[in-house]
Order: structure tokens, then C-alpha cells, then sequence
RNA sequence: GGGAGAUUAGCUCAGCUGGUUCAGAGCAUCUGCCUUACAAGCAGAGGGUCACUGGUUCGAACCCAGUAUCUCCCA
């Protein structure tokens, strides 16, 4: 059978990724193993695969896959979260295509509608993962909102409002008028944005209401101009000498004519503006606290909806941002406009919406926050939970140092009710069904002879549910003692963006801590941010990402997997271009030619093994020990992007270019001879255990040459097979190669230079007194096409040469050698040694160096003396045999 | 405004506790090759004032201070 020169994934892939599913070996059951245990960030139920699930899920596929491979019972959890604003957003967009409003259904309906789209949509993005390859125990996927889950979260809620940590309270909360719900300060995105800045007079007067005598107006500047009318208080800096003189004073709000104080406040920045703002505390939050702290009154003007309020008086229905210009010519028209700046500032925006964020004065549901995080920031400072890369410990404990009380209601119907039941007064109980509600009720209120209650129209924010998942995935919450929850937690990684730090890890690590008493994970791995050439983000929005399920069609999902991880170190952001899929494609590539090589062999089973092939072989095998070892280490401190580095040198370099071009059998009179059947064998065990080092990286062709380069049982799969053990590492081996591949190469180098072809043979000359390399000569002859090697004691007539180490080489050559330009080589090597032993010796003939620096590092420099001295003294008697 | 981080080859990044002939890797570039596994390839080569300015030290890419630029987080 003809095998094809390239190496095609597609019809590969889906083959092995069935194979993998018939056979269960992504299922895990707790077992005596030891459990290695990732759960998966849940993704949005809306979303589809993009760049970053992407690199997040190839990290945690590798990090499963080699688990699995080193004999651990490997379990990543898959799933999805039910996330309340997006997928209410996209459900009440679907009706509203069907001509329904939200508002004309009942709860029961609209969620009727949202678990309808759920099901035919939300497994969407788990199915693209299978195309990457992701090898998750299906059999475990979770979701959200789901009915144990759920329950989970409801009993939480109680539970933590039986422990006093729950609140109910009114705040200025981030609002979305668009998604008509409060969101969480994490979810506001601020953006630069051009305003104007306007400067508008109030007329000043007494307590009385009488006009001032000197002066009668004071100017303030805002970007908001629509929120005058909601104005409650002018305030100044007390050591403004510009207002001193306004104490006790009044300002008259334009339209609204309303008489309201001039208070004073240092938190005014004088320089800013007029050094004088207009207070508005239903609309900013730091109005808001300069209402609190002066006991200023509080006019709600902005709706729900964003539109004036009946308490503005004016402009009522009208939208915010129309009614800022119109006010803004209203008040111009009536003389109250100064002057307009321009200027930059930032502006909120919803990140689930994109609306402007309105600061809004709500009742809310809050979870305290100072002492429930407490043990989840000793965790990370501890070092029992540990982030990769350590540099976002810092900023994990500026934040939960620092850290508010999460607002954790949300105005929609699309996640867990909050389970809070209402009087018509006003009262409320916390109980998770309405019967319960009822005998609380009864016992808080004895007197009342109410027979039904209302339950809280609100439902938690998703991370309320999310942050539970490690321990609900297991059904931790519904029964604490089950064989899972025992066996997997705490799991052991997690793989996420730095983006969600706060949101979801930290909050994870608080709830772990609360309901086992113990971390949710060790060790969080946070990759970095997809960015495009220009360095934006790659998103949707912006159309500059790549369909990743494109790229798996067009390059196979191994390439693309490697094209990820080549250059991306966790806590680095990943610039991703697609000639790096490219490179993974042309790895596979490599890979599978390696594989058509050997699989061309003749092998003699009869024939003795050569000595050549002897030392490669052992060279070969102390090699990739040697470099296991590296791997090894570096998937320890989780460097993906250099373990994957080090693989493909591991195969490109040492395996393909030097191990398989030093054991290739010759050709004579254009027929191949047969390959010895010890090195054949030897070599196809290491080839295994290379398919091995990247099977994590690259599952499908691995798995494919698993099958091809030798026949295997069923069960015998590369997914389930041994991770290599580390063995001994000759070192002396190492060395004598390294040598003789330098030889080799400033053979071809000189042939290079010469023009000469590599099919012509040169010879090779080795001063003697050197170390005796001979058992590799006969390898460099091979490598270098050399005729003979040849120990001499002197330099040869016209011959080039070159020193590795201390020993000398010649090569003589027919052609003629420019003598000038050899000279200059010499002379060039010579000044270069020159200035290398005067910095040596300057550091050996000073007195604090001898004195202060380590003995192993003063030996060193003395060596490096001795062979700078050795190499000089040989250079100047090339240099003078030429010139003689 | 407050905080964190970064700046090393054309690009993307390593460089641990200051000391090895310490300035490295991959890609890209250049030169020569369709050599019987692979041109998605082979062989070889050239790229850097380690952002800048000072300081500490026998010795600094690495430690300290300042400056510049960039990124992120928070207000």
C-alpha cells in the first residue's frame, strides 16, 4: 500500500475521537487509583467555541491526557452555565422575532420558552469541543440549572441568610436599563469616551429665599446635565477661598426651581471644573455618599428603563441621553449655560448588553463579604492554593483585601429564584418552598392572618450557582458524603482567563472553604487572552477571530492545538497568528514521514547489528531520558509552551535530523540495503515513546502511528499507554555526540563555504595528542560523507581547518585556499581570545573577586584561563606555519 | 487618581539564587540544494547598546532609584 507523502487529519480524527467514546476512556469511577480531577469553566450556554475556550481547553486536555497516561484515574468534568443575562437577552429577542413580549407571559411560560432553547441549542459549544478532541467524561456533564444544582443554590442562599451573611439592602448598584437588572461591578466595562463637559449657572439666594447682594449665581460643571433636576445639594471645597463666603447659603435648581444647600466637603477636587459640583445622590455613587454623610434628600428622576421619571417633573418618559441635549439647549436658551468643554472620560457600560450603566438606587440582596473570604485569601498567601503565574497573587490579594459586598440579585427570571417570600407589608421570610415560607412566617408574626406569600421576583447572578461548581458537579451539596465528591475533591487543576479571577475563582475558593472546609483546587492555571495581530482582544464583536472549527477543518485539530500552545506561557497573552498552525501543521507532517521512513525499511532479521548503529542507539536513548527529564520538569512548574518546545526538538533535531539520518541504511547500486533487526525494533520503540511525549499535545496522529507502526490489540492505545519512565542518562555519551556533531557540522559548513557538494567525498584529518574520539569516526564519516579519517601530527599541506574544544581538524582540499583571508580568520579569533583572557585575568588578579566569590566560580575562571591560554598558543602556530 | 505587571534578535518568547565562552530558542530572513521519508523538506549562515539614566557590587539582562513607553485591574 502506497502511503501518501502528507500527512491528512480529517480522515483521522473523527475515526480515533469514536474510537476513544466506544471504548470509555475518557469515563472515570472512583477507583484505588490516584483521582486527578479538572472541572471544566463552565461555558455560557449561549456562547460557541472561540480562540479562548479554545487555548483554555487544549490546556486542559493535555493536562488530563497526560494524568491519564501516568497510570492517574484522570476526570475532567464537562458542562455548561446557564448564564441568566445573555441567554434571557437571547430569548426574549426570539420571542420578540415571534411577536411575543416578555412581559405578556407568565415566569412559568417565559422559562418554558428559555428550557426549550436550552435543549436545542445550549449543547452547541460541548460539541465543538469533541472536535478539538477534548477528552471529558461525557457521562458527567453538568449544567447549571439543572434540578440538583439549582436546589444547591437555594439551600446556600438559605443557609447563608440563616448565618446572618445574606442581607437585603438598599444600594447604588450598577443598573442595565437595557437588560432592566442590576449588574455586578465586575460586569461593567468602562470605556474612554468623548463628553462635554457643561458649565451651568444656579442662582444663589439666602435661607429666606431672598437674592444674594453681591453676586447671584454660582457655575458648576457636568457631563450630565439631565440629572439637574434630580440635584440636591451644591457642594465646595471648605478651603475654596472662591465659596467661603457661601456658607449657609442656597442654590436655586434651574427648571425644577427647587432651593437646595451649598454644603462643603474636602472630597471636592478643587481643580476640576468650577472647584463646585452639583450633588445628585440617586445618581452617583459618590453623590450618593456625600447625601449620606450630609443627610441630603434623595430624587429618583431616571426610570427603569432609562427614561425621566414622574419625580423629575420634566421631560418624563423621555430617554436619558435625549434628554441631555434637549435640556442642555433648554437651559442655554434660558441663559444658564456658561461655556461647553470637551473632554475624555469614562463611561460604564454593561458587558452583557453594552448599555451605558445608569448608577441607580435599588433594593437589592447582598452577601457580605469580610470574613467569609477570610480563609480564601489565607489559601492563596499560603501557598494551599497556588496561581500560575505567582504574579497574580498579588492582585488576588489587593482585591480580596479590598473587597465589597456582592450584590448578588439580578432583575430576571432566567436562574434561581431568590427564595424569599413576601407579605403585603413588607415582611419577609428566607425558606426554599412556599409551605415553609408560611410556618416561618407563622412563627415570626404570630399576630398576622395572612395565608399566602409572594415570593422574591429576582434570581441569584449566575456566579452564585457557578461558584458552587466543583463541589455541586459532584453532588456535594445534595448528598456531602457521596464516593465522587469523596474521591475527586479537592480537585487538582483549574484552568481559566485572569479576566474572571475575581468572579469566579476567588468566590469558588470561598465557597470550598465554607461548605467542605476545604480548597476547591490546587492549583490555577490562568492562560492569557487571545489578542490578533494588533493586539485586540479577539472577540465576536470586533469579527477579527478566526472560526476555530474552520481552522480544524482546514489544518486538523492537532495542528491547531499546537499552533496554540506554541507560544503561550501562562499569564501571557497569546498573539495569535495562524502561521502557527501552519508550524503545528507541518510538525504532523514531519512526524508522519518519520513514520513513512521506518515503515520503508527492509529489516533483516538475520543480520548482527552495526557498531554504528550500536552507539546511536545508545546515544538516542540517553538523549530522550535526558530530555524526559526536562519534560518532565516543566509540565511540574506547568511551562506548556516549553514542554511542547522541547518535544519537537526532541523529534525534529535529535530523532529525525541526527538519530534516523545516522541509522538510515546506505543505498548501493540504488537499492536500499536491509536495516538490521535489533536497530529496526529499538527504533520503533523509541519512535512509541516519542508518539508518547506528544500524544498530549497532538491526541489523533499519535493514536494513528500508535495503530500503523506496529499491529495492537484493541485495548492497546496510545490515550491509556505507559508515560515513559525516566531511566539513566549516559552523560559521557551525551558529550562525545555533542562533540562529534559539532565536527559534522563545520564539515558541511566548510562545504557550504566551498561550494562543494555534499555527495563528494572530503577526508578528514585529527591531530593526534588530541582526546581519542575514535568509536564516533565512524559515525562522523557517515554524517560528514567523509572518505577516510586520518591522525596526523601536523598540519597537512593545503588543508582547511578548525578547532573544536582544544583539538584541531583539517581538511585538505584540492581547490586552492586563500591564504589572506585564512590569516584574517586566525587574526580575528586570536584578538577575540585576547580581550576574553584579559577579562579573565582581570578578574582573577583582583583581590575581592578571590576573596568574595564562590570556589566553584574562581575554578571556572581558571579554566577558562587555561583554555583561552591553550588555544591562543595553538592558533599562533597555525598562524605562523602560514606564514612560512 | 490608586494598584499590579511588562520592556531582551524583524516577530513571539526563555533566561532560576547576580558568576560556565551568557546574551539563548522557535518562527521569519539570507545562501546553497528537488540528496530515494519529508520543498509542509535538507544543509549552512547572518541578526541584539538586554527601553533609558544613575546607583549598589570584585562582577548586573538579573538587585535598587528615577525617567519613558505599553498592558491590565480598581476608583
Amino acid at each position: 500500500m502506497e502511503i501518501p507523502k502528507t500527512y491528512n487529519p480529517s480522515a483521522v480524527e473523527d475515526k480515533w475521537y469514536k474510537y476513544w467514546l466506544d471504548n470509555q476512556f475518557f469515563k472515570s469511577t472512583p477507583d484505588e487509583r490516584e483521582p486527578y480531577t479538572i472541572v471544566i469553566p463552565p461555558p455560557n450556554v449561549t456562547g460557541v467555541l472561540h480562540m479562548g475556550h479554545m487555548l483554555n481547553n487544549t490546556i486542559q486536555d493535555v493536562l488530563i491526557r497526560r494524568a491519564r497516561m501516568q497510570g492517574k484515574n484522570a476526570c475532567w468534568v464537562p458542562g455548561t452555565d446557564h448564564a441568566s443575562i445573555a441567554t434571557e437577552a437571547k430569548v426574549v429577542n426570539l420571542l420578540k422575532e415571534k411577536g411575543i413580549k416578555k412581559t405578556d407571559l407568565t415566569r412559568e411560560e417565559f422559562l418554558k420558552y428559555a428550557f426549550e432553547w436550552k435543549e436545542k441549542y445550549g449543547g452547541i459549544i460541548l460539541e465543538q469541543l469533541k472536535k478539538l478532541g477534548a477528552s471529558c467524561d461525557w457521562d458527567r456533564t453538568r449544567f447549571t440549572m439543572e434540578e440538583d444544582m439549582s436546589e444547591a443554590v437555594i439551600d446556600v442562599f438559605i443557609d447563608l441568610f440563616n448565618k446572618g451573611q445574606i442581607y437585603r439592602g438598599v444600594r447604588m448598584v450598577n443598573w442595565d436599563p437595557a437588560g432592566m437588572t442590576a449588574v455586578s461591578d465586575e460586569e461593567v466595562i468602562h470605556k474612554e469616551s468623548n463628553a462635554k463637559l457643561f458649565y451651568v449657572s444656579y442662582k444663589l439666594v439666602n435661607e429666606d429665599g431672598s437674592a444674594l447682594a453681591d453676586g447671584d449665581s454660582i457655575t458648576i460643571a457636568t457631563t450630565r446635565p439631565e440629572t439637574i433636576l434630580g440635584d440636591t445639594a451644591v457642594c465646595v471645597h471648605p478651603e475654596d477661598e472662591r465659596y467661603k463666603h457661601l456658607k449657609g447659603k442656597y442654590a436655586i435648581i434651574p427648571f425644577a426651581a427647587r432651593k437646595v444647600p451649598i454644603i462643603f466637603d474636602d472630597y471636592i477636587d478643587m481643580e476640576f471644573g468650577t472647584g463646585a459640583l452639583k450633588v445628585t445622590p440617586a445618581h452617583d455613587i459618590n453623590d450618593y455618599n456625600l447625601g449620606v454623610k450630609h443627610k441630603l434628600e434623595v430624587i429618583d428622576t431616571i426610570a427603569a428603563n432609562g427614561t425621566m421619571s414622574e419625580a423629575a417633573g420634566f421631560y418624563i418618559g423621555e430617554d436619558r441621553f435625549a434628554v441631555r441635549k434637549k435640556i442642555a439647549k433648554d437651559l442655554e436658551e434660558a441663559g444658564h449655560i456658561v461655556k461647553i468643554e470637551d473632554i475624555k472620560n469614562k463611561v460604564g457600560y454593561s458587558e452583557r448588553t453594552d448599555a451605558v450603566i445608569e448608577p441607580k438606587l435599588s433594593m437589592q440582596w447582598f452577601l457580605k463579604m469580610d470574613k467569609i473570604s477570610k480563609p480564601a485569601l489565607d489559601a492563596v498567601l499560603n501557598g494551599e492554593v497556588k496561581l500560575i503565574p505567582d504574579k497574580f497573587v498579588n492582585t488576588y490579594k489587593h482585591w480580596m483585601e479590598n473587597v465589597h459586598d456582592w450584590c448578588i440579585s439580578r432583575q430576571l427570571w432566567w436562574g434561581q429564584q431568590i427564595p424569599a417570600w413576601y407579605d403585603d407589608k413588607g415582611n419577609f421570610v428566607v425558606a426554599k418552598t412556599h409551605q415553609d415560607a408560611l410556618v416561618k412566617y407563622k412563627t415570626n408574626y404570630p399576630d398576622s392572618t395572612i395565608l399566602s406569600l409572594k415570593q422574591d421576583e429576582d434570581v441569584v447572578d449566575t456566579w452564585f450557582s457557578s461558584w458552587l461548581w466543583p463541589i455541586s458537579v459532584f453532588d456535594g451539596f445534595k448528598d456531602p458524603e457521596n464516593a465522587d465528591i469523596k474521591y475527586y475533591y479537592p480537585t487538582n487543576d483549574l484552568v481559566t482567563a485572569p479576566e474572571i479571577l475575581f468572579f469566579w475563582v476567588a468566590r469558588m475558593i470561598i465557597a470550598g472553604y465554607e461548605y467542605r472546609g476545604q480548597k476547591p483546587f490546587t492549583n490555577v492555571y490562568l492562560t492569557g487572552i487571545v489578542r490578533d495581530k494588533l493586539g485586540r482582544k479577539m472577540s465576536k464583536s470586533l469579527g477579527n477571530s478566526p472560526d476555530p472549527l474552520d481552522l480544524i477543518a482546514k489544518n486538523g485539530a492537532d495542528a491547531v492545538r499546537m499552533g496554540m500552545l506554541l507560544t503561550s506561557p501562562a499569564g501571557n497573552d497569546l498573539p495569535f497568528d495562524e502561521s502557527l498552525i501552519e508550524q503545528g501543521r507541518n510538525f504532523n507532517n514531519k512526524i508522519w514521514n518519520a513514520f513513512r521512513l521506518l515503515k520503508g525499511f527492509e529489516v533483516d532479521e538475520n543480520k548482527a547489528q552495526p557498531e554504528n548503529n550500536k552507539l546511536a542507539c545508545t546515544w538516542f536513548q540517553s538523549r530522550f531520558n535526558q530530555q524526559l527529564a526536562v519534560v518532565n520538569d516543566l509540565y511540574s512548574k506547568y511551562r506548556m509552551s516549553e514542554v511542547l518546545m522541547t518535544t519537537y526538538k526532541l523529534v525534529w533535531d535529535d530523532f529525525c535530523a541526527w538519530y534516523l539520518e545516522m541509522i538510515k541504511p546506505d543505498f548501493v547500486e540504488g537499492k536500499a540495503m536491509p536495516i538490521d533487526a535489533k536497530t529496526y525494533h529499538q527504533t520503533i520503540g523509541y519512535f512509541g515513546n516519542l508518539l508518547k511525549l506528544l500524544h498530549p499535545f497532538m491526541p489523533f496522529i499519535t493514536e494513528e502511528l500508535w495503530h500503523l507502526i506496529e499491529d495492537r490489540k484493541d485495548n492497546n492505545c496510545i490515550i491509556v499507554a505507559q508515560w515513559p519512565v525516566e531511566a539513566i542518562i549516559d552523560e559521557e555519551i551525551l558529550d562525545g555526540f555533542a562533540h562529534a556533531f559539532e565536527v559534522i557540522q563545520q564539515i558541511r559548513n566548510i562545504r557550504n563555504q566551498k561550494g562543494i557538494s555534499p555527495k563528494e567525498q572530503l577526508q578528514l584529518m585529527i591531530k593526534t595528542s588530541a582526546i581519542d574520539n575514535s568509536p564516533l569516526n565512524a559515525i562522523i564519516q557517515k554524517s560528514a560523507n567523509l572518505s577516510s579519517i586520518a591522525l596526523v601530527n601536523d598540519k597537512p599541506q593545503a588543508a582547511l581547518n578548525f578547532m573544536i574544544g582544544t583539538v584541531e581538524y583539517f581538511v585538505p582540499m584540492a581547490q586552492s585556499i586563500d591564504i589572506d583571508a585564512e590569516k584574517i580568520k586566525y587574526q580575528e579569533e586570536l584578538n577575540y581570545l585576547k580581550g576574553f583572557l584579559e577579562s579573565v585575568n582581570k578578574k582573577l588578579s583582583n583581590e575581592k573577586f578571590v576573596a568574595n566569590a564562590k570556589p566553584e566560580v574562581i575554578a571556572n575562571e581558571r579554566k577558562k584561563m587555561e583554555d583561552a591560554e591553550t588555544k591562543m598558543k595553538l592558533i599562533e602556530e597555525q598562524l605562523a606555519a602560514l606564514i612560512n
